[in-house]
DNA sequence: CATGAATGAGCATTCATTCAT
DNA sequence: TATGAATGAATGCTCATTCAT
């Protein structure tokens, strides 16, 4: 019986995401028609829809990987129990955004640079498509919310100024992160360490060395 | 000879970028057809191809637009002689976009809100658009030396920290500023006058009520 | 301006519903693509959509010609004040049909053949597409109440059995219609005057030659 | 070697027919698809195929019993010796689709709304397929002959006016019926008895409550 | 200059059918 | 035999653009 195994199921559709993900990041989402991502992906014009119901169920996987991991390291790191100040943070995000690749759930490789440019046209589809806005809006939330918590364990070990307020703060980490995120992607701003080095300068007024080598 | 004066052939183009700009701002770029620009403005199909090649010129314009309205507030600051902080870089360029309406350079109101959801979009339109992408380039890298700039004024003055590399620094308040707008757009980040208070505090450790009345 | 006449516009309209009546009549509805009418019609792919929104819209314009120019001798007679006999009502509605076209309200001559060849797929469409059966049940019960209301008159004149029951008589009426007009469709019936001398003889016993010459 | 008996073949491709019948009747043949079909039958999508070898294969067999079932009352009794009336004979053939299901020669029990409206969409379908035509016109012409056979006889027996021509009058009768099929099935004519009756009162100008209890 | 009808390539999606397992 | 994944041609419809009037 030709039933295939879940597993191999689950890799085909990752291997359709990861064709419209290079279609996309090259082309954006508007000019890539789904012949091109079934050709991409060495497969027939009909095989997509055997795993996706629509063009904007791919968009909607894409954008919720991409929103995902970009945002993983922070929360990670903004979750945990440590102190950390506000540059420490933006420079834990950008360092995991720094590798050629990232690896998703399912323990596959995903190029940081297509995931990105994936990510600013998600900005865009959020203007006009609820699900894709409610999906990122949840999760532009929860990230917010571990990083006012993390501000708040900053504040108590002194790493934060104590004045700040940390859920407006939360905002302006990640305002940080998204516009070091477009500078990238869109103007060829490469040097995540530098970025980090000034937001500390900035901030702290005093180069740290040690936390972010060169 | 032409049959209409150029002001009233500029009026008209002016017309047919406002239109566009209410269904992008509403619809999208590519959700929008020339149909639905022409009917907006009120003309017939045929009619913008006689002031625009094609829609990608509209969307040239609404873009130069966007970047143009967008950051002449700062430009305007940066440019100028006085010695400011990187707080107040920021906050200027908010401040000029809490209004209903910016000015252009033909002196028509442009709404804030259509002009912030086309530059998100824009930012898409960068990624595949050779053209849009020169354009936005240039546009960047002007604003980003006019605010390094700034911020070598800033440093000699002693509101800058003396450490900081002024044009990496840029890019650090051009990041918090597309920070802020993909908020404000996206995630109902409306509250400018609390963002720039936590960029203060954050940056600076003290709040300082006189420079940002709420 | 080219703008087009209503008249031109209504003249094309109506040789796009020719064209589909051709296709319709010749490959069936389904058969039938829009490319498929666009060609025969001699247009571009796209023109149809300028007159119709939707291929149903299409088939809808045809089943209702087709319920309309089939039932108007019979609903002209009916609605008349002779007193006519059942065999009249139906020699009159096929008779009508005799001819190889009918006149449509423009003043377009449509090809009876196709015409009814339309209407039998109609028979089909109604079942499972609201609007076409709302439509034809519309239509089928206002003849219906004209041929009962002139079975009522054929009571009080002698010429119909006074105990049939005018409104069910109606229907036995329209069944003698429809079952003649899918056995000349598809079973090669093309007698009517032969088919109607044989329900005189049914009903009455009694050949007229005088009334169906033949 | 058939792997499974022929009983077995038989009883799943029966199955597979019902499948398809419920199917086409509730959403035409031309909406369903084989999965539809196969889902419908609970079986895989490629099982149909080892059955039928096309979807134009299942609407044959659909379109024979159809035809076959709908008039084997009127055969049987137009086959017999008895002699009857034109009223009769369609009394007959609807008094047998009165029932909720008929039963077909391999014992299913058949929904009769299912039939009709297959029956139906049959009469499209035989105005472009060949196969289909063929088919139903031998099927057509089987019939008729038996309900002239009857016809004639009834003439004999005084039961039919001498005058009519026993060829032609026959397909007055099948008129009567398939006009009676369309109205119950597209138009709410549920009422058989009453259209016998009228039927006998337009031919005999009498009614017969004998013969048709309601 | 302006109109809007027309073009025709292009797109997302469906589905009858095949065939490796 | 049965499965269901895969194929790929076909379809209804859209839309940027052109151009006769």
């Amino acid at each position: 019986m030709p039933r295939i195994t879940p597993e191999r199921r689950e890799a085909k559709r990752a291997e359709i995401v990861a064709a419209a993900r290079r279609c996309f990041s090259r082309d954006g989402f508007h000019q890539t028609s789904m012949p091109d991502i079934a050709t991409e992906a060495g497969i027939s014009a009909g095989a997509p829809y055997r795993y996706f119901a629509s063009k904007e169920e791919i968009i909607l996987a894409i954008a919720g990987d991409a929103f995902r991991l970009i945002f993983e390291p922070v929360e990670r790191l903004a979750a945990g129990t440590s102190a950390t100040s506000v540059a420490d943070l933006v420079a834990a995000s950008l360092e995991a955004l720094s590798a050629e690749t990232v690896t998703d759930a399912a323990g596959h490789a995903v190029p940081v640079e297509e995931l990105l440019r994936c990510a600013v046209q998600t900005w865009s589809e959020l203007l006009r498509n609820d699900t894709v806005r409610t999906h990122a809006v949840e999760g532009f939330e929860s990230v917010r919310r571990s990083i006012a918590d993390a501000l708040r364990r900053g504040q108590a070990a002194g790493a934060v100024p104590p004045t700040a307020e940390p859920e407006r703060g939360a905002r302006v980490v990640l305002g940080l992160l998204h516009g070091f995120l477009l500078q990238r992607v869109a103007f060829d701003l490469t040097d995540a360490a530098g970025f980090t080095d000034d937001i500390r300068m900035l901030l702290e007024g005093t180069e740290q060395p040690e936390t972010t080598p060169r």
